[in-house]
DNA sequence: AATGAATGAGAATTCATTCAT
DNA sequence: AATGAATGAATTCTCATTCAT
């Protein structure tokens, strides 16, 4: 262990911290090449090559691939859906309005984060990998539609929404969320006509929400 | 021999009738396979194990594994667009009730067809085959697209229709069928608590729909 | 047998002269692609595309590939080595002047013919086929060695040569041949600067051997 | 490990000493392996077996089995050549005793090194490798040309060589050596009755060479 | 005699994984 | 902890050969 030579509160030499963040380095290497090539078609190669580190050492971290493409997942997953929860349980407004910030934010980091390339991922190698799907599922779908169920039965409850059928309504919802992700992720690069205007659909999408949520006699 | 309904009489021209039906054999085979584990994950050897011949015919019919791959797609998708078209072309009737018969129809498809796999297969290898993607986008997604902005503005100027965004609203109307298709081909069999109620899914997407699309000032 | 209808003295119908040609016309097709790619680069495909035949016509005439290429061998040489036997034969004239139009002889060929492109062949595929080496060597490389030595030999008898060391010189004789011919089939094709002056070649070849095998003291 | 005449107080380097001596050993395999077979039929199983490797390390070396018989030809071939050029750019002596030297020194490797086989695979392969034909004309064929004409126009400038046609003459020079060289690649193995006297050969070759290349009225 | 669809053994090449240094 | 040379199993693709028609 010859690599705890200094006393406290002394900042950490640069390659110390190197060393700590070589983990992040490399998944965040593997979420490139997984994004660009599908989990088949990624070489580690590649992925040692962009974390600037040598095959090998791939291996100190993840035992093999496989381990390497959760890890990816859940890095890219975990702290964005923590972030919604912390969001939904913190606000007590409007739902209508809580609903607008919740797609305005997962649509801006469709847009601005590469966390568009994980359902590619994961509804690609979900055949491959059962185990992931259903994690997936468990973590981040399930998570994700309890939390907006919760939303629209709370407005239903108040009376800010006519009563729909909540588990359809939730998907409905979603839907034109993962129709951005994943042409951002496939179909950009490989399509003339410019990028998908992301929040113009999510603004319409609002707008149809409002209407088709609207109590029935209720005002405009 | 067991694929023969008319038995009698006939000089069992075996080879002759086989030679026609096996790149739609082959094909068949391909696109089961292809479905289950991507392209890459994909082995020619299990292709042509599924379909009952040799690897090297599978070389008789298509170059290469990537040919092969393309003819699935085309193969899956051509014959619904075209059908797609026709039902709207011979359709002069409320535009909402074509709707209607579209959305039902697709998912009907989605939900008895293979066609479903379509989408996940070209979502992961866009990246792999960017020119199959600008195919899929020129064949698939732009004639699809056109086809609803078509009924969407004949509504809009015949009244049936508030003035929408249209080309938002044409994805919006997609979107809860792609994920129908993703949800399918990629979580069903991943995951426990039953099959995706996708008719059901569509029924609350068209009441959402009609009451989004509904006029402003027109009847309840 | 439903093809021997005409009685005698007729012209052959055409297609009945073809089948006889056949074998013939398969060992023309094969030497030309034999010479292009060698044996193993060779495809039998190619090979009936170019005699006009199916793939399966040619196991009617020749039991596999490597039968096939000895064939191509054996009908290249042997009228070639056949008409130099009786052209020695049958004159009785000056030894040098037999010598010199022996070589143009061959000289002639190696240029007209497709000729050239057996030793090349041979060469090439001798170790992968020994007993075609053998066979070579037995019937045209010794043969050929053979008549010329006689040749030689009776030129030194007469006085007409030197006394030279006749399995040396023979070789000598034979080597600018050789070059000839492997120049020929090999570089020709690949390398600019026109092809080889192979007449010139041959007279300067005779021009030195004349030097060369001039009895000692003899008139210049 | 058993390559290392320092024994002592070396700290064992093995790997990275065979890092660098790889490239050759795989070279040296693969020559004795092209050379037997030709280049179609050599396995790159075999190349490894004999360089003691595996089939994956000769792709950490060469990118394919094309450039692996290009770096083969090469190696082969340059070391000899500058040798040559070397010889006769230091030497100022007679003419004749300079080509006597030059072909006894070229017969010697024929003899002695494996580099007779590389006209051979050359031979075999110019037609389906153009550019390697190319290669070897421009930096073998043209070079040795070039360098015996040289010889000769300086022979027959100092009136030590009659006034002979200096690049017919160069061919007939160069021609038994190639035959020599051939021999001993294709024909000694398949073929009984001992290996070709090539040291006799050029004897002989150069006795004629002395009597055709003299001086017209010159002293016997 | 002729065809050409079908076969399957065989070869080149790739790449995740290991391990001596 | 890090390297990168080495491995070899796995996979695509080729092509001589067979054989039902």
């Amino acid at each position: 262990m010859p690599d705890e030579p200094h006393p406290l509160h002394e900042p950490a030499p640069r390659w110390r911290r190197r060393k700590e963040a070589r983990p992040q380095e490399i998944v965040a290497a593997a979420m490139d090449v997984f994004a660009e090539r599908g989990f088949a078609a990624a070489k580690l190669d590649e992925v040692a090559g962009r974390a600037g580190v040598s095959k090998g050492t791939l291996y100190l971290y993840f035992p093999n691939k496989e381990e390497l493409f959760k890890a990816v997942i859940r890095a890219a997953i975990l702290p964005n859906l923590e972030e919604a929860e912390r969001m939904l349980a913190a606000d007590d407004g409007p739902s209508f309005a809580l609903l607008e910030r919740l797609l305005t934010m997962v649509a801006e980091r469709v847009l601005t984060t590469r966390i568009a390339v994980v359902p590619k991922l994961v509804i690609a190698e979900a055949g491959n990998f059962p185990e992931l799907a259903a994690f997936y599922h468990r973590e981040v779908i399930s998570r994700g539609f309890a939390l907006l169920a919760g939303l629209l039965r709370r407005g239903i409850a108040r009376g800010e929404f006519r009563p729909v059928e909540v588990e359809h309504t939730v998907r409905l919802i979603v839907a034109p969320l993962l129709f951005g992700a994943i042409w951002r992720s496939s179909f950009e690069a490989a399509v003339e006509g410019g990028p998908l205007d992301l929040r113009g659909l999510v603004a319409a999408h609002l707008d149809h929400l409002r209407r088709a949520l609207r109590p029935e006699g209720g005002p405009s």
